[in-house]
DNA sequence: CGCATCTCAGGACAACTGATATGA
DNA sequence: CTCATATCAGTTCTCCTGAGATGC
């Protein structure tokens, strides 16, 4: 048993994560910018296109954002009319949120940056490996 | 080619990578928190620990954190003497950081948070598929 | 002089907490 | 009254940028 190899960073799968994730976001974030949005706004069109419209909470918990925070990321897409939010009739505390035409325009343009710096990221794995690592991320997340 | 799994936010290995990443880092600050210490802190103590004194510049570089953010957790850090500051002879720009034998205690104590955390996050894994994972996140990071 | 090292001020983003208004 | 939903205010942490001070 060495010692030393406990007290490497790079042997801690926390790390790991942390340290991807960092240069995953980094490389997203630089076109991003350019595009004058950010993930959590991709995030919210990705699940309203690919899951349909929902109530916000229902919305916060697909994509993992505190609610209180979506409310803020809604009120930045509802001004540039990316999505429109709507009471639910049938319960009026409940409101619908849903892409629009003008929303789904500007997710293909986000896919195409993510889909880049996805690839930038996973170039030195082959394609089984990519199919790999998600799997297992995928577990983790408890799929 | 299916249209709809393209617009699967699990299926994008950026968005599988920083959901994993996030759980773990609430895992992790919970306790840290209680601790009174930041995961910050830790990776200083740790790569110190590990591969020795360094200056600055090279400790910054070795767990990925800014050279001018790291000024504040050293400050930190020598505030509770954890670390100690000292100014290298061959080159006074320089300053030499190195862990304390208080620091080192320490260290133990935030290593079983971070295991503990780190085994609570891959629980669904067996122990080969956390050598994958592990193998497959360092070939990102291009070790 | 140029250059490297450390320092300081401040902005942007993301995650979180707690309180409030409204309706079921 | 209770509970759920959306909203608002404010904090913390991380990452990043730009500018200064000092010594090579």
């Amino acid at each position: 048993m060495q010692k030393s190899s406990n007290h490497r960073l790079s042997d801690r799968v926390l790390w790991a994560l942390g340290r991807a994730s960092q240069q995953s976001q980094r490389l997203v974030r630089q076109h991003m910018v350019e595009a004058g949005v950010r993930t959590q706004h991709y995030h919210v069109l990705v699940s309203l296109d690919g899951d349909g419209e929902a109530a916000q909470t229902t919305l916060a918990d697909r994509i993992a954002l505190d609610r209180s925070d979506l409310v803020t990321v809604l009120d930045e897409l509802e001004e540039l009319e990316y999505v429109v939010r709507r009471v639910d009739p049938a319960d009026r505390r409940r409101k619908i949120v849903a892409i629009t035409a003008a929303g789904r325009k500007q997710l293909v343009l986000m896919d195409q940056l993510i889909y880049a710096a996805e690839d930038e990221l996973l170039t030195p794995l082959s394609a089984a490996e990519r199919k790999t690592l998600l799997g297992l991320l995928g577990r983790l997340a408890g799929e």
